[in-house]
DNA sequence: CTGAAAGCGCTTACAG
DNA sequence: CTGAAAGCGCTTACAG
């Protein structure tokens, strides 16, 4: 055997005097119920363990059909530069999960190559036993082609596309913002302003959704320019309206000028206008009244779902999980009616 | 082909009408020279197209060509929770590499499987072309075992084990921290006094080397368990120390300790005494003196100098990097001796 | 220019 | 109870 070649299993047959096919089982444990004379399994295992023998990893799984990596395809930098991003817990409960359950993570990019997001790109996740996939948009065609393949694959987030086949893990905005807005009535609040971001992905969707079941009669205005115009907070409160629910997504973007129009034109919260916000605000303003998104949970239940998937136990394909409301001190009882 | 099985070469051969082995050829570029019809290779490509043909990498790697993929093995978890690790950054760095190398990153977790980081662990990295690893410790054997068999590695962090063979990029702590206290020498200061924690590890030593470099004298103070009596920093002062050099890791204890002590003290920077960490203190805490560490750039140089190993590029296996001096606001002219 | 064969190192039926 | 064979999906000599 040359210096700088590993030794293989056919090395420790030959020296054994037995077959390459005896040193795999013995060596692989006793599966399938074969047994070994036990003089066989001793010589066997002596000159493994004289060789220093390591069983070869790609060859193992060549031969075991599953590779046991899933994939992470995410339509964007993997690792934002912007760390306070949400989306980091979410890879936090992927790692998580995919150690526990002894599954590597292969990082697909999407941008690798050049093509953003071309058919190419997404097909290379083939090369994992399943991907989870995570963005606000869904590319059909190339999607479409893996899931009727019957590729395992899982998004983190949900999503309605091809009618409905794609398997996903996501919160339950539509539930937490109806929750919110009615606690609000609660309090007494009958003229709600809603603001959101001028997008349409499916989380600023179900919000909305969720902010009309509570709130039929609750006015939205949609952030042109990601900014408010003072005068137009100070016009909402004039005219009765007592409490302000904002969207909240990645960016912050609507909060964030939310807050900006009612700071610039004194208004504080509770007292001048109640304020809840459709998720957590950036974490220097604590104390918002809201409620929190289980990123990483998510991204954990995301991966056990594929790995269900992909050794195809019986399982919901399709979760979506609880969003736990915060209380805060920006919203609080409505002032008496005039 | 049953739908759920994902289109191998002798899939196309057959439909295009060519042998498994002209698939091959025709896909794998045209290596060797081998040079096809063009009606056979168009066919060929076509069909792949057709199919949604993707290599299965475990087999490209067994017959002994590139997966394009390459490892990260972390001797913890890939994603810290605490975001703001300067841990963060090189990942950033590695994956924007990989993905303009085209390469697929995988991550392995060492945790993965039970066992911490058993030799069987850091044996499944041999999946991938070649591994980066990155981690305080190295753990000499299964290192070994890889290095001598010729496997590509490059660890993040200057590492001396195993008579110096192990490629890797790191960052220059002797040089910066010799620099720094040259500096602060060139302000005057004449008694230094160098907290560190107590902690071996290589980066902690480099700094000690460049900081006993430029400063023989400089007595040294191993912070026992994270915190500094204020007692002992009015006596420093009293005695007539004018520096306090302090060591910065990843949790920034040696530093938060001193800030506590001189802050208790009722000390300030730089008119009582001059204060300078050997790296960056967090974020909170702008304007220290010290320097930055090139944190993205070792992640992504690493991955450069990996995929020259990978391709057998001539290069140079060990690199460390410089990290430029941070002003800031905390070191100023030491006060005449009395 | 193209195909048939051998082989990467292992596992898993299948014969003896 | 054990060995020889086939096969995992690919690449790379080697013949035609």
């Amino acid at each position: 055997m040359p210096p700088g070649r590993p030794p293989r299993q056919a090395d420790i047959a030959r020296i054994a005097g037995v077959s390459q096919a005896t040193v795999s089982v013995v060596l692989g444990g006793n599966r399938a119920g074969v047994r070994m004379a036990d003089e066989t399994r001793r010589r066997v295992l002596e000159v493994a363990e004289d060789l220093g023998y390591v069983p070869h990893p790609v060859a193992t799984r060549l031969a075991s059909a599953r590779t046991n990596m899933i994939g992470l395809y995410t339509f964007r930098t993997t690792f934002p530069t912007d760390v306070a991003d949400s989306y980091y817990p979410i890879l936090v409960g992927v790692e998580e999960a995919a150690a526990s359950l002894g599954q590597d993570l292969v990082l697909f990019t999407g941008t690798t190559g050049g093509g953003t997001h071309s058919a190419a790109a997404i097909r290379r996740v083939r090369i994992a036993d399943g991907c989870l996939f995570f963005g606000r948009h869904v590319p059909g065609e190339p999607i479409a082609r893996l899931v009727d393949s019957g590729f395992p694959l899982v998004y983190i987030g949900r999503r309605h596309e091809l009618a409905g086949r794609i398997p996903y893990v996501g919160a339950d905005y539509v539930t937490a913002s109806a929750d919110l807005v009615t606690s609000l009535h609660d309090l007494g609040h009958r003229t709600i302003r809603y603001v959101r971001e001028n997008d349409d992905a499916p989380p600023s969707a179900d919000r909305e959704h969720g902010v009309r079941r509570a709130a039929p009669d609750a006015v939205l205005t949609r952030l042109e320019h990601g900014t408010l115009p003072v005068d137009t907070v100070r016009g909402w409160v004039r005219d009765g309206v007592t409490a302000i629910v904002v969207e909240e997504t990645d960016t912050g973007a609507a909060y964030t000028a939310v807050r900006r129009a009612l700071d610039a034109a004194g208004l504080s919260t509770p007292d001048d206008v109640s304020l809840a916000v459709l998720g957590r605000p950036p974490t220097p303003d604590g104390g918002v009244t809201g409620f929190e998104v289980p990123f990483r949970a998510m991204g954990g239940q995301a991966v056990h779902l594929l790995v269900d998937l992909i050794t195809e136990q019986e399982t919901v394909p399709q979760r979506l999980l609880r969003c736990p409301p915060v209380a805060g001190r920006t919203a609080g009882a409505a002032p008496k009616r005039s």
